[in-house]
DNA sequence: AATACATATGAACATATATTCATATTATAA
DNA sequence: TTATAATATGAATATATGTTCATATGTATT
């Protein structure tokens, strides 16, 4: 079933869209790209990205809110990792289509 | 060829937050969805839109200017419709996703 | 309990974005 | 050439967003 043909709702627009917006922030990309290849403790992202530690953690934040990232805690250091196949999928896609052009 | 352990240069990266921002908001995704379906002017989208026309054709400059839409004029009317089909296909894909949820 | 380490949070700020209004441009018709 | 219709543009504005700073919270170690 597709919903090619039908108005769009409110609540579908608003999900599909923050999503995106999700994609939609170099740091944000640059954080997913990363936690596709391991699982990372923020300490790990802020180091490899030359990102301060306050602005990863917000960005977490904001992921972790829509589902996207997933942690776990192992004593002081909290490890993410990516949680929704199909975003990380289109994330990989329009990368790698990107990079090709 | 993925790139999937490289790390992202300055340009893939702009290029893929310029292409999500596109989908990131409810405005943009409600007139990609009405082109997916056909053809249509900016008057037309404005009015099943129930959108004012000047902000139809500033979203419709953004789209193009990422090429995500072309246009064709004929007489007055300028017509509009998709011009990226990858892009296109997510956007679909993440409604029907987002939909069935 | 005191200290150190890892992460989270809230306020502040500068910049980006979406929308509207008024007006310009382009094309057709009278 | 004047008038009308369709679209584009630029300025203005309100709101959203990304980042930093200072500080709080939670956890382990001594």
């Amino acid at each position: 079933m597709s919903e090619s043909n039908s108005i769009l709702d409110e609540e579908t627009l608003f999900l599909v869209s923050q999503t995106f917006k999700a994609l939609a922030d170099p740091t944000r990309i640059r954080i997913l790209h990363l936690l596709y290849q391991e699982e990372l403790s923020v300490n790990a992202i802020s180091q490899q990205l030359e990102l301060n530690q306050s602005n990863v953690s917000h960005q977490l934040r904001f992921l972790k809110n829509l589902r996207l990232v997933k942690y776990r805690r192992d004593g002081k250091t909290i490890y993410y990792s990516p949680d929704d196949e199909h975003v990380m999928k289109i994330l990989q896609e329009s990368i790698d289509h990107a990079t090709h052009h």
